[in-house]
DNA sequence: GGTATAATGTTATGTTATAACATATACAAG
DNA sequence: CTTGTATATGTTATAACATAACATTATACC
């Protein structure tokens, strides 16, 4: 990987609403495509049909939104063939499934060791954001030990408004 | 724990396989009328048949089980009695939704000043306690904050294994 | 080219949750 | 005590989310 001086989103931000939108997912498919070269799992037609509707916008997504995108031309595909693109793309952390919204996500953080799913998301304009701070995720850590407890995985979803939405007086 | 002078469970713990849980229930429903008294609520027939089936055990609950206990005994009630009985424990915080499980748990912490829903969820007894860490609660405030967002409720639901179940070697 | 593996197609069904409207019950004011 | 109003429940239907099971097709590797 070449030097970047600086990269086009800020990871850390929440997703500003005018930013350049078509850079967040014509990089979001090249990240997968090299996921899947390295490890040798095939980005097919429908996964890759599936990641880019999942990326049309930072508004997680329905699977049978997906699947009425994917149908909007006349097609006919079947819930279950978005269902198994969405754990192909799971599996391969590219992208993020919301609990609290029965809903994905594109994965904005690909090759960093991260597997955090911590989210904020927004109340007012729907956007969720990857959170994963580390901070956090020590905080965690310690309190699960305390109790004796063994992690294996984590959901942090936390609602509210974004720096973009004003919540309402 | 040898001594066992003042509460019968520590919040703070895990519950224990054998610990007496007809208390738990009792107290719970106890605590469920107190609430209901202040806030001028009602606890009706289905509202505390549907909280007793809750706090049947520290495993959460689908909605679907709770209808079946429910109607095993020749009864017809529908889904949606069963939703609004949620819905109004909810409202009055005398249990919690777990969103990773789409299931029901009854809330330990009544009176408390919490709402902090954060879990515990062994991936082996399938029991759920509540967490409600402080410093926990703190770091996520801190990290949240950093990123301009203003919180209005959270989600953390940590899965598992719990002290009395050992992770598969 | 043959064969094993992976992916997709197809049909059906399971599971969770809510909408909409009708009826009944509690409770306070008169 | 009876009547009005708000609250709660009953009832029917359907929406929304997700998976099971088996058939068929495509891909890769020898």
């Amino acid at each position: 990987m070449a030097t970047r001086t600086h990269k086009h989103t800020d990871t850390h931000a929440f997703p500003k609403p005018g930013h350049n939108h078509d850079r967040c997912t014509a990089d979001a498919l090249k990240r997968a495509a090299a996921v899947c070269a390295q490890r040798k799992t095939r980005l097919t037609d429908i996964r890759r049909e599936v990641l880019e509707l999942v990326w049309k916008s930072h508004v997680p997504v329905g699977a049978y939104d997906i699947l009425s995108q994917l149908n909007s031309g006349g097609g006919r595909t079947a819930p279950m063939a978005v269902y198994r693109a969405l754990e192909f793309l799971l599996e391969n952390g590219l992208v993020h499934r919301l609990a609290s919204l029965n809903a994905f996500i594109g994965c904005a953080h690909i090759g960093k060791d991260h597997h955090a799913a911590q989210f904020l998301i927004c109340r007012v304009c729907e956007t969720a954001a990857e959170l994963d701070s580390a901070p956090l995720t020590r905080a965690l850590t310690q309190a699960v030990a305390e109790r004796g407890f063994t992690i294996d995985s984590q959901i942090v979803e936390i609602s509210g408004f974004c720096p973009h939405c004003s919540p309402p007086t």
